[in-house]
DNA sequence: GTGAACCTTCCCACGATGGGAAGGTCAAGC
DNA sequence: GCTTGACCTTCCCATCGTGGGAAGGTTCAC
């Protein structure tokens, strides 16, 4: 019989530890003196202890090793289940460090952010445009629909761009809405479930806005991730037209203020 | 100029965080109201919460990103410790993943365990014997020796087995000491530094000792670590000479309660 | 008997985040 | 102007495994 001090030496596990696994009722020790509480362990106990410190070893939480008690196939079954965890991890983490290579060659100064993009309901108008259009008509006859129902919602207005072919633009606005609202024939109402986006910022003018996009796909592949879908261009901080009246905290009159937000939906898992 | 439920609707940072990094110092809003403690954000800080999300996104501390405050140089530094960071978690992942697949070809039957072996003083004892040879008349000698000059420590024995050719060993036998001791012709004392080791049990007789410690280099080998110097075997439980006044927690009459432990020392970071 | 070395329990800390309670504030509709 | 509901505030607690440390009891050897 050892004093707990005696078979930490003994193991390598500290008493702290074998204190905290005997309140977790983990590994007990084969005897307590009932009126000092001193604990004593016996060395037949060190096989089991051992097992225990091999699976903590793994990562697999005490709880869950609590919970296996002497039966092989739980214990397979848990082994499987922290592997996959593990594997998770490692992607996890790959992508980190793939993230920190793209930022230490670019000495810092790309911000990508991989984030939620919680559902949303909005009023659509889709367009072919000339590239370089200005598209502050097309937002102003959408806004003034939406506005008309008095169904603003208070988010920024977003492009996506569907396509580019010879010149053109296939562009579709969204104005996001709280509350339903009639179509048009050329209005529609569109909803847009919740998605895992990667997301990179864009701090001036319009001018590189399709190299951001471009970037950022390279961005997602280079650190292992499938994009889908066409980017989305959320108008944080804009211009526009003083006709309508829009939300000031999204409107700026300084042109360098202007904060537009560029996204590609890429897969959660992956 | 937003409250902090739109800011975070706006960002994709829940209000939780913001409060948090408001807290910490790290990003505090452009307003505060002095008597309602209403925080107010402004879209122009949008860029710089994005650089810090980026940043603990990389799983860089708030405290050290706090210490970063727009200095180039010291970003990079700062990304280049964190890759080193995640280099070595992914080793440690990677060696986590090993064990786990070799668990689980062997349905979980094997225990191996690294852990630090704290520096020791030994008296020590080498000699060539043939394979099989009995060595408990060896370990009377180094004990009565230690025990003659009260300097027996509160640890077990030790056998190194230094080599192995035609059927004969030669080995070093350790018995732990507290103090200081003469040595002899035959007897000397060493000590050992601190290690890592890679450690398996084995419990009852003696017989397959030699497998396991190279069932212990093979696992070592397999998860990426290398294995410096000869095997030890640490008697955690064993049967012993009556003559001898040994430590009893050691000592089992039952030969399926003989508990073994090898060791076989490992790099510590590869 | 005394001191050193051990043991006990209890509380706190880490790190980043979320949950939730109790209470104050704002804005819209009446 | 009042009510109501959504929002904001601060404060405390939880995670998870481990260690640090305080205050106090026990053991053992001199």
């Amino acid at each position: 019989m050892f004093t707990i001090g005696a078979f930490s030496a003994l193991t390598g596990v500290s008493a702290k530890r074998l204190r905290h696994y005997d309140g977790a009722g983990l590994f007990q020790p084969v005897w307590v003196d009932p009126t000092t509480r001193y604990r004593y362990y016996s060395a037949t106990q060190i096989p089991d202890l051992r097992r225990i410190v091999s699976l903590v070893n793994l990562g697999i939480p005490l709880q869950r090793i609590q919970n296996l008690r002497s039966d092989g196939r739980s214990l397979t079954r848990e082994l499987e289940r922290r592997r996959s965890e593990l594997e998770r991890e490692r992607l996890a983490l790959d992508h980190r460090l793939a993230e920190l290579e793209i930022r230490l060659e670019r000495s810092g100064e790309l911000d990508v952010v991989v984030r939620g993009r919680p559902p949303g309901r909005w009023a659509s108008l889709r367009a072919e445009v000339p590239a370089g259009a200005d598209l502050a008509p097309l937002f102003v006859e959408v806004e003034a629909h939406v506005q008309r129902h008095d169904a603003r919602a208070s988010a920024p207005p977003v492009c996506i761009v569907h396509g580019a072919k010879r010149g053109n633009r296939s562009i579709e606005l969204l104005i996001p809405i709280d509350r339903a609202l009639p179509a048009t024939e050329r209005i529609a109402v569109v909803t847009t479930p919740a998605a895992a986006v990667a997301s990179s910022l864009v701090v001036g003018t319009y001018d590189h806005l399709t190299r951001v996009s471009a970037n950022l796909r390279a961005w997602a592949r280079r650190t292992g991730r499938r994009v889908s879908g066409p980017p989305w261009y959320v108008y944080l901080r804009f211009g526009a037209d003083e006709e309508l009246q829009l939300p000031a905290q999204y409107l700026t009159d300084d042109e360098t203020e202007v904060v537009t937000e560029v996204l590609v939906e890429v897969q959660p898992a992956g």
